[in-house]
DNA sequence: ATGAAAGCGCTAACAT
DNA sequence: ATGTTAGCGCTTTCAT
């Protein structure tokens, strides 16, 4: 490996003339600027990124913990973040914490020790993380924890719109299959669904029963079974996440029912899959590019500026598809 | 931050002796040992990590790129790469080459440049990269670039293995959906496929269609629209990876053609979704795990022993499940 | 077994 | 505008 020295010699300059070329932070005679550029690419001259680090200390390099990258959601949110920090000069060092508040927690002490510049971290369910404020700032991005700043959709206003939406198609019998109920983020979702509900009059409001459960597949899978095997079968289902919608069309097919016809089903982050299946899939669309980008930026500053202190809420859109229609005949009102 | 020094000097001993301490791999007067280490416990010290990859001349990182993160069975391998990695020590940092040889070729040079110990390639489809035997060691993983060492599964087995069992089920007539034609892997599965078609006495040969396209699920989908509306229909499709299946289920469903009672269909990886869907997919099982843990730890080795020379090939199994039957009556033969 | 000190390759402050 | 040099924090050789 060439040193910035071996560059300095052929050059025939001083390695802090070297330095500054390659910084092009400061001015340098026209004539060694190119005497120095000729030795670099003579040489295949490459900085150091480990002298470099430790004199700057800084790294370059921001961590991202994520609870399941194999999550379509989440492997979204890892492409966009990885393309986004490739365009400002960073690299991600990925973190998948496997839905486990344990790794997650190793993941965040691995990192600090490393000196990464900074790390999003979207929460897996069970723990809340200790040294938050500690050696390497932090972005919460996706879903909060109770009171932390936060990078993330408008979760309330998402199912809001949704449910409202199955409202307005004559719905009565809706049924929510919720994220884990540690979540603030299934909370809020939730919270959206009753609001939209709580809007009718009294005495037409609709019944709104809730499951909270993994946002998986299984987990949409085992809630939808449950509610459409109960008593007063729901005629549309808003379930929080697109895993958790494809668990719920599987459910349907396996009692016999037809989506849209027999039952609704909506779901929430629109991920590329959506699209693809039979019946399309209508969904919630999330603005996880936007999201990402806004964390990524907010790093980049944190160390001049400290932390963020306040949330950002990225809006989100109801994409309206085969998976929702009407209810069937006889129970409209 | 605190540095060796001054954990040196709170323990009364030299920085050798707590370097000595820190790295187990000296032998230390047991009282200084203890002295060090409560030194280190109290001022909570962490050694940089930039100082000690300057000196040792190592980074403890590797990196990992990946045509498309949100391709489920990458996503997988991101998964599994993450994990086994951390076990060892070592972090992993992405590249998500958007199925682009240019971007494919800057994460090479950019974690080059950023001297990682090992790189693990997934090729995107267009391009050969330069540099492989630069600075930094490659392996390759998944598809072979000819004539590369290769970590990957035994893709033309697993390709015969699938199409033997549709040709058991009576299928005559069975289309293959391959990946992108340029990739050496869609070469080997259609080569299984053939493989299998020809096992068959001549005068009962099945016909074979072939047709190469992304493996996405648009790939997927538009391959077997065309198939499908084709003259003389095939019965079974045999999809080179579960995105282009779940396209052809798409599809099937857009035809009203049921499956398995109108088309068999049988994917390639069993992605987690495989058995989600409805019908659940048969599919050939890639062990990704396996690979991944192979390629890693030869990555490890291969700072002493130089970089692979033979490739690794990882057997497949195939999971039979719903998607796939026996052919409709009036196909029988 | 331990301390002293060289040196990894770079940047930035200082002197000219 | 450029050269010289201290020093980032560690590991490891060399002496003892």
């Amino acid at each position: 490996m060439v040193s910035i020295g071996e560059v300095a010699r052929k050059a025939g300059v001083s390695v802090g003339t070297v330095s500054r070329v390659i910084n092009r932070n400061a001015a340098v005679r026209a004539e060694y600027r190119e005497r120095v550029e000729r030795a670099v690419r003579e040489l295949d001259y490459r900085p150091n990124p480990f002298a470099r680090s430790l004199r700057r200390q800084e790294s370059l390099t921001f961590g991202l913990i994520v609870p399941d990258v194999t999550y379509p959601f989440f492997a979204e949110l890892v492409k966009h973040a990885d393309d986004l920090a490739a365009l400002r000069g960073y690299c991600i060092v990925l973190g998948n914490s496997n839905n486990r508040g344990d790794i997650q927690q190793r993941y965040i002490d691995i990192f600090s020790e490393r000196r990464l510049d900074g790390v999003l971290l979207v929460p897996s369910m069970d723990t809340r993380p200790r040294d938050l404020d500690g050696s390497v700032p932090v972005v919460i991005v996706d879903r909060g924890l109770k009171g932390f700043p936060l990078f993330a959709s408008d979760h309330r206003g998402g199912a809001e719109t949704a449910v409202t939406y199955l409202i307005r198609l004559g719905h009565r019998r809706i049924a929510c299959i919720a994220g884990p109920e540690t979540l603030t983020l299934a909370q809020e979702r939730v919270s959206g669904f009753r609001a939209a509900l709580a809007a009718l009059p009294k005495r037409q409001r609709p019944t709104g029963q809730v499951r909270f459960t993994e946002f998986d597949y299984v987990g949409g899978h085992n809630a939808a079974l449950a509610l459409l095997q109960g008593p007063a079968r729901p005629t549309a289902i808003f379930a929080n996440s697109d895993q958790q919608a494809i668990g719920a069309l599987r459910a349907a097919a396996d009692l016999g029912l037809a989506v849209p016809r027999d039952v609704s089903i909506v779901g929430f982050d629109d991920v590329p899959l959506a699209t693809h299946l039979a019946p399309r899939l209508t969904t919630v669309r999330q603005d996880v590019r936007r999201i990402a980008d806004l964390a990524l930026q907010h790093l980049e500053k944190a160390r001049t500026n400290g932390i963020a202190r306040r949330s950002v809420i990225v809006p989100t859109v109801l994409q309206v598809r085969e998976s929702s229609g009407p209810p069937p005949p006889e129970n409209k009102q």
